[in-house]
This record gives structure tokens, C-alpha cells and sequence, in this order.
DNA sequence: GTCTATATCGGGATAGAC
DNA sequence: GTCTATCCCGATATAGAC
């Protein structure tokens, strides 16, 4: 086998490990091990663990927000000078996660498992590295979603972005967390349908009447930032 | 120091630890470093480091659901015939959540984190564990929920549930999070506002417009049981 | 119940032959 | 680029004195 091939077996055989131990838990062995190369290839190609974990991120996250902004540019382009209706951008967000954790044989629902349970605890060293990936893409979207949506303040956009981070992520989890919540199997395998409750549920999310939020204690009211 | 303290000081020091670096990636000398006691003393009081995990869990665990459902009886009792609102439902089962959230000196916000995170990805001896004290307790909620919204079926309530669920561990995992999505720093020491935030958020998603599934392919129709 | 000292294991990483 | 063999460290767990 060629060394290009080695070092992709590492990178799927390390990604579906990861997502199901965790990082700590799982070891350069039972890594090389599933992926059939030798101990050591790993820190011949990639220099440490963590510079594997790091790669396994990379890959899959400059591809997933590249066509992020691919298809936010293509809708801002089509709706020339009107703002982008919310359900078209949350679409383009979520269904390109969506799709990709759909994706069972290429490893991206594996993937996509793994990223939403980092998002909430990010070790040390890749939270930067997130943080890094992240920044223009969340820009652009939340920059999107105060156009479209006049009337709630950016502040609260971006609370409500960041809870359906966390309806996402847990939708993609799925099943094996759903059993927890109920025995009975709900059918996660139909990703259309998933698709659907999940949009709806946020779309709800989104568009929900304001909160009403008392002034806190002797604090005097601030200007707030022109958004 | 007596014995008992001990075993508080370590299942608080552990409650920490797990929480900031996750399981695997804390070691028993850490704990006890942390906790001023000895090395031996985990093995002593526990049995194990498994052991120790699960405790962790079953103390804080515990006593939350028993919160809700003292709640909810109450809730119901004052109801009487008539379905208690949704908005109440949510406010007692996710009201002690983030009430627990709240509570930085005791160690519940350090709790709750853990337990967020957890729920996705259940080490294989903690799932069985998480799911037998969370049955009798989601089982409750849901049928009242079922009752509140005659007309969303309850498969929907359920994945509704679980959306709510993962809104819930990204909120309260808060700003740690967030200033990936953004680098300004939103406030979430302000547990009101962040209570109201989620729940006008949550109550639009529950009560949104049900999606348009389409039929899979040659599945012919089924009837759904009766709520 | 608490301590020190230690047994035993398995981890990441690397040296050096091929 | 790939392998074997090995170093070195730090993990959990326990034995046995106090």
C-alpha cells in the first residue's frame, strides 16, 4: 500500500475511533490496529497524537465551511438586495451539516457525531484551532440573519444560533442518545425526515416573540452597539 | 478531617476535574491532589475509578429528578382534569436544570456541564446507568406533554424533546462555547436572562408548525398508534 | 481511615535496521 | 516509508505499616 493511502487509513480508522472513545481514551495502537499500518506510521505522518486529532478536525471542517459560504455567496447573489429569508439561511447552515452527517459510508456522520460533542468541551489545543475555522463562517451567517431578521437584536440572534448548535448536535446523535430519553427506537436513518423536524423545530426557535428580560438589578441601562 | 469529609471533598474535586478535562484524561492523582487527600483514599471509598464516575453522576442525578417530579405532581394536582400549559411543563422540567446551572458555589453549574456533554456520548457504563435513573422521569413529561398538545403527534414531542435537550446543554455550556461562535462575550452569568432566552426559544420550537414529511418511498402508510 | 511504597500495566514516542 | 524493539513515563490499583 502506498504511503498516501496509509495515511488516510490512519485518518478514518483515527475519526471513527475518536468519535466513539473519545481522544484520551483511544490509543495510537488500537488506531494503527483497525487501520492495519504500523505503530509507528503515525508519527512518521503526522508528528504527534495531537496533530492527528488536529488533522482529523481540519479535513473534514475547512471542506464542510467552504461549502458553507459557497452556497451562503450563491443566495446572497440571487437575492441581490433583499435580505435572505431566515429558513434559506438556516437551510444552507444546517443542511450542509446535515447532509454531511448523512453520509454514512464516507465517514461523515461519524464525523459530524464527533464535532458536536467537541463544540461543548474543546481540549486545549483544538478549541484555538476551531475557534480559527469557525470565525469568518459564523461572521457571515450571523451577519445574515440580522439582516433578515430586523427586529430581534443581534444578541439574541446569536443566543438562538448558538442553541440550535446544540438542537444539531444532538440530532445527529441521535438514536443513541434518544434511548436514553425513550425506548422506543425512533427511526434516525430517514435523514429527510430528520432534516425536516429539525428545521421546523428551529425555524420555531428563530422566530419565537422575544423574552422578556428584566433589567438586571442597579446595573443602568447601556446604549446598545448599532448592530 | 473525618471520613466522611473526605468522600465529599473527593466527589467534589472529581465533579471539577471530569468536568474541565473530561474522564480518561483525569487520574486519580489529580483528584486526590486536588482534594487534599490521599492517593489511596479513592479506591478506599469508591472501589474504583468507575466506581467514582458513577457516584458522581448519582448523587447530583438523583435528587434533579426528584425535583421534577415533585414538580410536576404538584403542577398536575393544581391543574386537576384540565393538561397543564407546555410553557409550565418546560418551565419545571428545564427550570431545575438551569436552577441547578445557577448554582456556581455548590457545584451544580459544574455539574451540569458534565452531564450535557455526557448525555451524547454515554461511556458504556454510565449509558445503562444514565437511562435507568432518566426512564421514569422523561416517560412522566412526555405523556404530559402529549396531553398539552393533543394535535403534534408524540413521536414529534419526543424528537422536539431531544432538540430541547441539546439547546439546554449548549446554553448552559455558555460563553465556554460560545466565543467560538463569537468572540464578543456574551454574559451568560446572568441566569435569568439566559432562562428566558432558552425558554422563549424552546416554546417556539415545541409549538412550531409541524414539518411536511414525505411518505418514504414504497412504505405504504401506516396507522400511528393513539396518543 | 489514612498513609507510604510499590506492583503491574499500557500509554506515546523514537532509534535504527530494512 | 515501513518495520521491530525498546525507552520512559505515568496510569490504576493494592499491600501492609501506622
Amino acid at each position: 500500500m502506498a504511503e498516501f493511502d496509509t495515511r488516510l487509513r490512519i485518518l478514518d480508522a483515527a475519526e471513527v475511533l475518536f468519535t466513539e472513545h473519545g481522544f484520551e481514551a483511544t490509543t495510537l495502537r488500537q488506531i494503527t490496529g483497525a487501520a492495519a499500518v504500523n505503530l509507528a506510521a503515525v508519527n512518521y505522518h503526522f508528528g504527534s497524537k495531537e496533530a492527528l486529532i488536529r488533522e482529523v478536525f481540519r479535513r473534514r471542517l475547512t471542506w464542510l465551511n467552504q461549502q458553507r459560504l459557497k452556497e451562503l455567496d450563491r443566495l446572497e447573489a440571487e437575492a441581490g438586495d433583499s435580505p435572505v429569508k431566515p429558513s434559506r439561511i438556516l437551510e444552507v447552515f444546517f443542511g450542509v451539516a446535515l447532509r454531511m452527517a448523512a453520509d454514512t459510508e464516507g465517514g461523515g456522520r461519524t464525523f459530524m457525531r464527533l464535532l458536536g460533542r467537541t463544540y461543548t468541551k474543546p481540549s486545549e489545543f483544538v478549541s484555538g484551532f476551531l475557534a480559527g475555522e469557525y470565525a469568518a463562517v459564523i461572521a457571515r451567517f450571523k451577519a445574515a440573519l440580522i439582516r433578515a431578521l430586523p427586529n430581534v437584536p443581534g444578541e439574541e440572534i446569536l443566543w438562538r444560533f448558538h442553541f440550535m448548535l446544540g438542537a444539531m448536535s444532538y440530532a445527529i446523535s441521535g438514536a443513541d442518545a434518544l434511548h436514553i430519553v425513550d425506548e422506543a427506537a425512533l427511526d434516525d436513518g430517514d435523514t429527510e425526515a430528520l432534516y425536516a423536524r429539525l428545521m421546523s423545530f428551529m425555524l420555531g426557535g428563530l422566530r419565537a416573540p422575544l423574552p422578556v428580560l428584566r433589567r438586571k438589578s442597579a446595573k443602568p441601562a447601556r446604549v446598545r452597539k448599532v448592530a
